[in-house]
DNA sequence: GTATGTATGAAACGATCGTTTAGCACAGGA
DNA sequence: TCCTGTGCTAAACGATCGTTTCATACATAC
């Protein structure tokens, strides 16, 4: 059920993370939002940090596979030819920025996913990261086949600008003026656009 | 005098910061690197925010005029005519990534103010932006006269998009590998042509 | 010499943090 | 009926936070 202390307490942390950051937020405000006692956390969670832990494996897991689950789509449809560029940086960008429009997980979410790339703490980037790190070797080989004429290097620095330029979209709340499903198609459009012609831009040491 | 206790807490905060976030740092930590009295922040800046202000406001106006100079002398450059995309994005983000190999300010700093755009504290952010928001403004107009082809919401989208890229850039120890003047101009000339690319990318809905 | 203002130090303040303890209500099985 | 385990709660714990207070050293001006 949905009104489960548990849940109730996934949900409250999830909003106050995303607004005011994981540090700033305490489990007494998160208990007040959930309505529940301030030792609920401990008793279900055991600490502060695997609270943090579970509110991102709740929704990064789905996240991811359905990253590789679009790149694999990709790679089939190409056979044994080049990937489509677009289609690898839409697999990529595309499930973060959709879930946007998602009412459940929604923005909140997608903001909080954004930080967790240059959020300070260890603890936070070491939960996120070890999630995130057999994605983001999927894709750069993906890359590297489709962009052939790039050297390793410079596939990994671009994928780092297209991570950021992503992350960046996600916590911007402008980025995607309207909640509307037609709003956010753009804003994903747009964000496609621009990491293709930067991926595939001339590198100046070519020929 | 540089070993002044004022001095030595603004080096010492700003290390401190980019290392473990604002929040997390104490004003213990900060004094007892800085080998000065706990009291001596509240004493010399009133309080932490007000040290948080003038960690980032030493450095920060300094790197924010030289954008705006290189800006002027390729708006310069280009007379009546259009003027030159690379040029304008190199004004935008050599001073920062430049500033990777300066012994003084150093990647210290630099990750500090590429954090500074994600930073959940409602007060970093406010702190930052309100002295970048006159930069973004002038950049923004430069970048619609160099690609007049695109409608002005495309050209704020794809800037946000360049600040992204920038930002992560610069938070990530590993995107200069080396402390070198030549890794760092590798870098800062890779990070530009991907934004070019990507900045005169087709929208698709042209023509 | 005396007064004044600045820089620094030790110690404590109240507040808030994450965590723990002890106990209560209540279900279902022996 | 008694027992056991689960969900939850009120209350307190020790630690740490930013800040303040009060005292002291010391330079300079009168």
């Amino acid at each position: 059920m949905s009104d489960d202390t548990k849940t109730r307490i996934l949900d409250a942390a999830e909003r106050l993370f995303a607004d005011s950051g994981i540090d700033a937020t305490s489990l007494r405000a998160i208990t007040a939002e959930a309505g529940a006692n301030l030792a609920a956390v401990n008793y279900h969670f055991g600490s502060k940090e695997a609270l943090v832990g579970e509110v991102y494996g709740r929704r990064i897991d789905p996240l991811n596979r359905e990253r590789i689950d679009r790149l694999h789509a990709a790679l089939r449809d190409a056979g044994d030819g080049v990937p489509s560029l677009p289609a690898i940086v839409e697999a990529f960008v595309a499930p973060a920025m959709l879930a946007m429009q998602d009412p459940d997980a929604g923005r909140t979410f997608i903001r909080l996913v954004g930080r967790a790339h240059t959020e300070a703490s260890t603890d936070v980037r070491r939960i996120v990261f070890t999630r995130f790190q057999d994605v983001a070797l999927a894709f750069q080989k993906a890359l590297a086949r489709a962009l052939p004429q790039l050297d390793r290097s410079t596939v990994q620095a671009r994928f780092k600008f297209m991570i950021g330029a992503m992350a960046y979209a996600m916590t911007d709340p402008t980025a995607c003026a309207g909640p509307t499903e037609r709003d956010v198609r753009r804003s994903l459009d747009r964000l496609v656009r621009f990491l293709v012609g930067g991926l595939e831009a001339p590198t100046g040491e070519e020929k």
